[in-house]
DNA sequence: GTGCTTTTTGCGAACCATTCGCATAAACTT
DNA sequence: AAGTTTATGCGAATGGTTCGCAAAAAGCAC
């Protein structure tokens, strides 16, 4: 179960209103309604795919309103953008950082974190002096046999 | 400087004739052409770039032979495809395992390997039951300021 | 609540990287 | 050289994503 404010809200949701409010943007059903299906999907829906979802709730919402508000989401950094290696972008709520494993069998994607993978990161861009913003890191592969 | 099979050819353009000829494909001039191109290309060119350099040499190359010339080395394993978050793809001759991290101010690619990094990804994919047979990692980041 | 202003939405069109179909051309075989 | 097969160039199609615009909804002030 995701965590809730003081009101019951979702933590993402909390954090929506709380953003959009002080940046002067507009807290509607749709953005509400996305966040919300996206937040209780436990897969890593195409836009697509949210889409449908979403209209679950509400029919009238537009897939061009999906991509809008998914790229509003993602640049108040509350949901994650990645890409499989499918033809389309693949979403996620921002649940504290992890990576990705496809199987590449099943399309199942296997989450895991390594503090470990973080820190050798961390410490190859400072050795080639940088200061790393941003890196994304997905593998493929099959379960094995034995 | 790259190494040169016995008869003075690069290798990679000894491992274009040689595949093409085990696997029946022909080996035509716009092949040769764009590979000895992307072999002499200092950077990661995207197919756009690519195209452009390879009509110095031959101004008849279409730009969808560059596609599928590109798509068959890429499965023959000459030439890899990497996503630096452009709108297009951008391709190398494959030179041996290495990493890329992008200066996000500048645009240069930085190459770097990292024995210790591979070692730890194959442990985790390892730990998670899986064998894995693909992976995608790279670094976006700036110059360290001191 | 009513207005008034600003932002967002739904719709369809546009964009653009990539892929395809097809007739012609080039490569390989005999 | 002739015959067979594969590749090419061209332009059209595809498909995910973005855009322009008029209409709708949100937020704000009375
Ligand atoms: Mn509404
Ligand atoms: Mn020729
Ligand atoms: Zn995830
Ligand atoms: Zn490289």
């Amino acid at each position: 179960m995701a965590k809730t404010d003081r009101f019951g809200y979702k933590i993402s949701m909390s954090m929506l209103l709380q953003k959009c409010t002080e940046a002067g943007l507009k807290i509607t059903d749709q953005r509400k309604v996305i966040l919300k299906v996206l937040e209780e999907s436990e897969d890593h829906p195409s836009v697509e795919t949210l889409c449908e979802r979403a209209r679950q709730v509400d029919s009238s919402i537009s897939i061009a309103t999906v991509y809008r508000t998914l790229g509003l989401l993602n640049e108040l950094g509350l949901v994650l953008k990645h890409d499989f290696k499918d033809s389309s972008a693949r979403f996620e709520v921002d649940h504290g950082h992890h990576y990705h494993l496809v199987d590449t069998e099943t399309g199942q994607v296997v989450e895991f974190q390594s503090e470990e993978l973080v820190a050798l990161i961390n410490k190859i861009a400072a050795d080639l002096g940088y200061q790393m913003v941003d890196h994304t890191f997905e593998m493929f592969g099959h379960k094995l046999k034995k």
